[in-house]
Formats: structure tokens, sequence, C-alpha cells
DNA sequence: TTCTTGTCACCTAGGTGTTAATAT
DNA sequence: ATATTAACACCTAGGTGACAAGAA
């Protein structure tokens, strides 16, 4: 049996309508899509895998708002038509496969090293989507049968696990400004972007900082850093 | 068979008279031991392994000039008596370990986490040391004999390479002036340290940018970051 | 005196969302 | 109009030798 981690933070994505960016060299996914794994014969090899599925054959796009005069981006999804024509379907290996049953369920088995790309023609081995379309991630358990005729037993000797709550679109730019939020207040690379954090704010504070500039003001030319210009 | 990586600079290293910073926290080595591998049964189970064993019983010292009226650091090492007594032998299992023959061969095989200590209590599994004391870092390749009996086999499932050119002195801070500079020259985290780096200095260098300061006006509290100050 | 320790500035390496410019 | 790209400031994480202070 396996068990998702950080499963309340995947809900509280889910609830707003996951997002994860595609880059032509490759995102990872954040939440990071990580499981606890129980039962497996432990000096048995096994070969950990995932794969992502359309969740539908449709495209999306962003809803907007018309107001007396002005547009407005919504946060909701609008069916903008049928499917692109579906990307290569890749599979990737967890980077430890093959290793033993003991060495997978004794830590938490991370898919940090998973990127998602839209380059269709992407040779860096990363999975391969479409923007603007649902997928669901899937996590498949492969037995490694020593039998010489083991092709025979594929079909039993390998098991998936789908959890609905880690479902996604890809997008290239966040669509959904809550689920931009969430990003920024749960994943520690985008601290910078930060306006607080009250958690941890008094610890880290240096008095002579420059003070963090709010998500208006900034803009990248005006901006300069003391020690590089 | 096996070959070992960057053999060039190590003997670079080896001719001055190679030492390896030791550290409560642990200190990686480098040049890091690096290997190819030939020969494996590319189906087989491996364990990659390293230990270090003294090359000699002796503790050293280091050389001092005597001069009309100063004495100078030499770059020479004195015996100093006997060895302190000896470290907990303890080994470093390569963390891909055990592997199949077909993916330790596949590409060079990096000890890049292997840290040496002096902490005799050290209880993060790091290599103990003693400083002022020489070793001689030992490779070992185990195979995992399938047979239930393969107790039995032990002495004929393993074998042992030594390179002496990656001989070295363990030490708290460095003795030979001159082994500071070719890690300084050849180690990329230490290139904060480098006086100047006529490869690629016209195209890193930002007209703006703080010079590096030289080896000798360098000192601790009077140079000030803006950004941190 | 000689060796060890802890902290520091300065790097490498790479993961974030932002933004302006460019496609479509 | 909407979607994608590429450069960027700002982080996390951690590997360097220098240095001052401490220990033996």
């Amino acid at each position: 049996s396996v068990q998702l981690e950080m499963k309340a933070l995947w809900d509280e994505f889910n609830q707003l309508g996951t997002e994860m960016i595609v880059t032509k060299a490759g995102r990872r996914m954040f939440p990071t899509f990580q499981v606890k794994i129980f039962g497996m014969d432990p000096m048995a090899d096994y070969m950990l895998l995932m794969d992502f599925v359309p969740v539908d054959d449709k495209r999306y796009r962003q809803d907007v708002f018309l107001s007396h005069r002005y547009a407005f981006h919504s946060s909701s999804w609008l069916v903008a038509g049928k499917a692109d024509p579906a990307t290569p379907g890749r599979v990737h290996y967890h980077p430890d496969s093959p290793a033993k049953g003991a060495q997978w369920m004794k830590q938490i088995v991370s898919f940090d090293k998973l990127k998602l790309t839209n380059n269709l023609l992407d040779d860096n081995g990363h999975i391969i989507l479409n923007s603007m379309h649902r997928y669901q991630p899937r996590f498949h358990v492969v037995y490694v049968d020593p039998r010489k005729d083991s092709e025979k037993y594929a079909e039993e000797n390998f098991k998936t696990f789908v959890f609905e709550e880690t479902r996604f679109t890809a997008v290239t730019a966040y669509q959904n400004h809550r689920i931009t939020q969430l990003k920024i207040a749960s994943n520690p690379f985008a601290k910078g972007f930060r306006d607080c954090d009250p958690e941890d704010w008094p610890r880290n504070h240096r008095p002579g900082a420059l003070p963090l500039m709010s998500a208006f003001a900034r803009s990248r030319n005006p901006v300069s850093s003391p020690a590089h210009q």
C-alpha cells in the first residue's frame, strides 16, 4: 500500500485547482510527489515510476470577467475545445530504480528529479505535457521478476496507485492568483516573493537589510543591488 | 579493472604532498575520488565502498625554518613520534549500492558524498581520521553473491584497488602553502580566493563589482558587505 | 608553540515567480 | 487577445579557505 505525503498541502492546492508550470527546459512539480510505501518484499527488487494521463480530452482557456469598461482575469477555467494531439507518453523512473523493497520502504520516496516540459522535442527525458490541459499523475510499482519468462507475468507484477488530489492543469504561466500565492507561501524557493513571513520573521530579521518589495511595487529595471551595480 | 579519474590532478597534488582537511562536521575530499569501472557482469549486483588505512604508524608535525631572527613555516614534514591510537575503522559505502554492474559501468563513479572527520564520536557515518597522520584510500568492489551460503565465498567475492597517488596527510589546517594554492586553483568552490583567473576573466568581469582582495590584504572585520550591514 | 575550532565572505549549483518582449 | 519565452532578482543548500580565538 502507498500513502501520499503532504496530503494536506495537495488538498489545499486541489481545492483551488492545482496548476503546474511547464517550461522548455523542464520545471519541477510543487508540491513534489512523495509517497511512503508499505508491504513490499524487503529482499525483492522493484522499479518505481510515474506517468501522467489526460483527465479529459479538453483544452482549457482562462476565464475573463467583463465589467462595464474593463476585462478582469478570473480564477476559473472555460473549455476551449478538444484536446491537442496527445504528447509522447513518457514515463519517469525513480532514479534509485531498481532497488530492494527494504530500501524503498525505509524512507519517503520523493520524485523531486521529475520535470515537466511543453517541448515536444525534449531530449532530456522529461515528462512532456500540453499546456492548458489537465493531467492525472499515476504512480507505478513494478516487481522485478527473477524468473526468466517474467514477461508472461507482467500483468501481475505491477501495481498502479492514483491520488486524485494530485490532479493539475499544465500552464506556462499561472492563471489563478490564489495558486500563485499558495505556491509562494509554501515553496521555500519562492521565499523571495513573500511580503512577510510572520512565522520566523523576528528570528531572521536583520535591522539593516533591504525591505522586501511588495509584489506591486516590484519591477525589473529600477531595482539595483548595491553589491552588483 | 578500475581507472582513476583526474589522475593528472592527483599526481600534481601528490608531488607536493597531498593534504586533506578534516573537520568536526566532516569535510569532502578534494580532489574527489572518482573511478571508471570495467569488466563487471552487467546483470550482477555489486557494492562499492572505500576505506582508509594508515600509511605508517607515525605522527607528523610541520617543519620550521630558523632564520637569523625569525621562524618560517616550511612545506615539509617531520616525524613527531608514534601514531595516535587508531581511529574506528569505518567504511563508506557508495550511496548507490547495491546496483547492477551495468549501472556502475555506464558512467564515472564519484565518491563525492564521502566526508572526513577528526571527531572520534562522529555519528554521521563519516570517515574518522587522526589529524597529522598519513592515509591511503582504498576502493573495494563486492560482488553480491546470490547463493545462500555466500559467506563461504566472501574471500573471492571482493576485489580491492589501491592508487598510491591518492595518499594524503589529514590536517585541520593546510601546512603547505603550495597545496593551498593548488586547491584554490583547481576547486571551483574556492574560486573566491583566486587572485585572478586569466581563463575567463574578461567574460565574467562586471565593471562595478568589488575587486577581489589579495590574500594578504584580506581580513575579516574591516570588510563589510553593504547588503548585509 | 603548535594545533584545533567556529565563523565568515565568497563561491557553485540550481529552484522560484516576475516581467517585458515575442509568438500565435 | 491570449499564450509562451527568456532574462532576472531572490531565494535554498551547501562547499571553499581565511582568520581570530581557543585549547593543549
